[in-house]
DNA sequence: TTTATGGCTGCAAACGTTTCCACTCCGCCG
DNA sequence: CGGCGGAGTGGAAACGTTTGCAGCCATAAA
């Protein structure tokens, strides 16, 4: 393996500036540039990393922790980020804490304090104030999506009005018997969204002087799987129908739609669904949604935390709102005109 | 920041002896490995990762690169890898090349070549035999995933028996009327998978005397909304309707259920649909499938190249054929009896 | 008592860059 | 014409570990 030095020998330069010259740091004549290029190129040289981070104390490197990589939002937002990183030049390094505490301690406490990442992003992870605290006094910059963190530049969507604008939309439609689906308990341990949503369903049903029956804010998992076996218990219940569903996740909202196919009801004559995401599989079904630009939340936090990794401002802008998009498809409709049955 | 140089003055210790103290290699006294550990702590200190990896020549670190992070195969093996790192306490430094060739070029031909790795798990993607070369010059192991790899080892299930397989369960349900959901164009470039697959069923189809017609093969792009799409086109087509699909993909076979229900046709009784993959959402549709344990896959490439790294054995075991499970679930059955309507 | 043995230990040399500093030119301004 | 500033260069000191080597001191064997 070619070193630096052996780039110098061959180009007649100094280590010094050879190093300037590949880094384009510093000044080089345009002669010593060229030719530190032509030697490195036919030796094939590739600077160590290692070495150079020692040396400089930048790594080009961000760490980024997700509670999970296989599902759709998370998912949608490593693309956003990584993409913007190569284009970047940056190393992007993946910790996936999905398989619990145990791995979510040691990557908080071990993986990331040994100075390797330049910066981190925390996709929906509720961290604690000594957590963060702990990794800003090695990192400089961190920014968190999808929750604030108290101390850190977080970029967010809000949770709240959205998911109450979600619900007033199906008020307005005239629908009274709103059901709502949102994140299990197993969930929500690191995760504070399902809460927010759900908080922004009750206050537009408590502003509108709707009920909010206890029955009918049921826990899924914020899966297709999830939204369709909480859909079934409820739309298969003896109880009074609700006339429409507000789903905290594009997923559960899918759910639910199969769930009311499979007991003949038409969506939205029948019943109407309103989901919250932007799911690419919403379109199939017709879902009006929330889009939240997941993909687009991972590029813009990667350019804030580089942005205050150039300048040195020291610390990235504090928070930033992402706008997201009401998505008015085919599932959601006035209710039916007749008060449907009530059983029993 | 604490270097190990102030651990070693609190302890009243070399650094030499520091080292090997916290590093657990070579003989140290258990009363100095007391003491270390406790002036480490108390100062928490962490080692520097630049400065061990530059001075060992070890990484701990394995590069992945994927076609994607968003879609299910993908995100499913990324899990295992990323849970098995973890727990060996590796970081794992994600490349996503979905962005289509540049980044995929810029990867392979610089992020890869600055040994910061210290192996590489690439997972379907087809890499040249220069390609191969390249990052064998630089890191010892590389094992694919889902494709085999010239020159390197690799992990995979057997596409094409399985497919057949998947092919004959139909054929011994008594169906001779099978269509094929396949991969697009645009998905092949770089992965073989779908082709593999595709020769597969064509196989069976021939060893059974059945005819395979050319309008029953249907690029979608592995997606539920491509399949959804291709089986709608293919179902609603005046052209004598199949009664039975095989999707390479259990997204596509999900799909294509849907396709089915918006028809009117019920599944299994008037069409069979069988999925490759173990998609959990499989078990909704009840669908049949081949369960390729995607996830386990990941677990064991790492298991692989971290064996072939801590053995000084050099290269890893040439390849290993994961074994596939036939899931037999409620979208398969017999034809119909009277052969189906044959519009036109 | 002497000599081998082997576990512990510390010194110092890597590892391969970046960057500070000092130095030499050269052109330009006063 | 002298001094000044700035571009270009090279030497060498970091950066913070790991590890080869050699020395030391017990203990066991002769």
């Amino acid at each position: 393996m070619a070193g630096i030095k052996d780039v110098a020998e061959r180009a007649g330069l100094s280590i010094a500036t050879v190093s300037r010259a590949l880094s384009g740091k510093g000044p080089v004549s345009s002669r010593s540039r060229e030719r530190a290029r032509a030697a490195a190129a036919e030796l094939g040289f590739v600077p160590s990393y290692h070495a150079s981070s020692l040396a400089s104390g930048r790594n080009h490197n961000i760490g980024v922790v997700v509670p999970s990589v296989h599902r759709w939002y998370f998912s949608s937002v490593m693309e956003g980020i990584s993409a913007t990183l190569i284009d970047a030049g940056y190393d992007l390094t993946l910790y996936n804490v999905s398989e619990g505490p145990k791995h979510r301690h040691s990557v908080l406490n071990d993986f990331l304090l040994r100075k390797r990442v330049d910066g981190v992003i925390a996709v929906a992870l509720k961290l604690s104030e000594a957590e963060i605290r702990k990794l800003l006094a090695v990192h400089r910059p961190i920014v968190g999506i999808g929750g604030t963190l108290p101390g850190a530049a977080s970029i967010r969507i809000n949770d709240f009005d959205l998911a109450a604008d979600a619900t007033n939309h199906l008020i307005q439609l005239g629908h009274t018997r709103i059901a709502h689906l949102t994140g299990g308990s197993a969930y929500e341990q690191d995760f504070e969204l399902p809460g927010t949503r759900q908080r922004g369903y009750e206050k537009a049903m408590r502003d509108s002087g709707l009920a909010v029956r206890p029955g009918w804010h049921i826990p899924a998992d914020f899966t297709i799987q999830g939204g369709y076996a909480s859909a079934r218990a409820l739309l298969g219940s003896t109880a009074e129908r609700p006339t429409a569903i507000f789903a905290a996740s594009d997923e559960m909202a899918i759910g639910a739609i199969l769930a009311a196919r499979d007991f003949g009801l038409r969506i939205p004559y029948d019943l109407s669904v309103i989901g919250f995401d932007g799911h690419e599989l919403g379109e199939v079904f017709g879902l009006t949604t929330i889009d939240q630009g997941a993909r687009d939340q991972g590029s813009l936090a990667v350019n804030m935390l580089l942005s205050g990794l150039e300048g040195d401002a020291g610390h990235v802008a504090a928070e930033a709102e992402y706008p997201a998009k009401f998505l008015i498809r085919s599932s959601t409709a006035v209710p039916p005109e007749d008060s449907p049955r009530t059983r029993h």
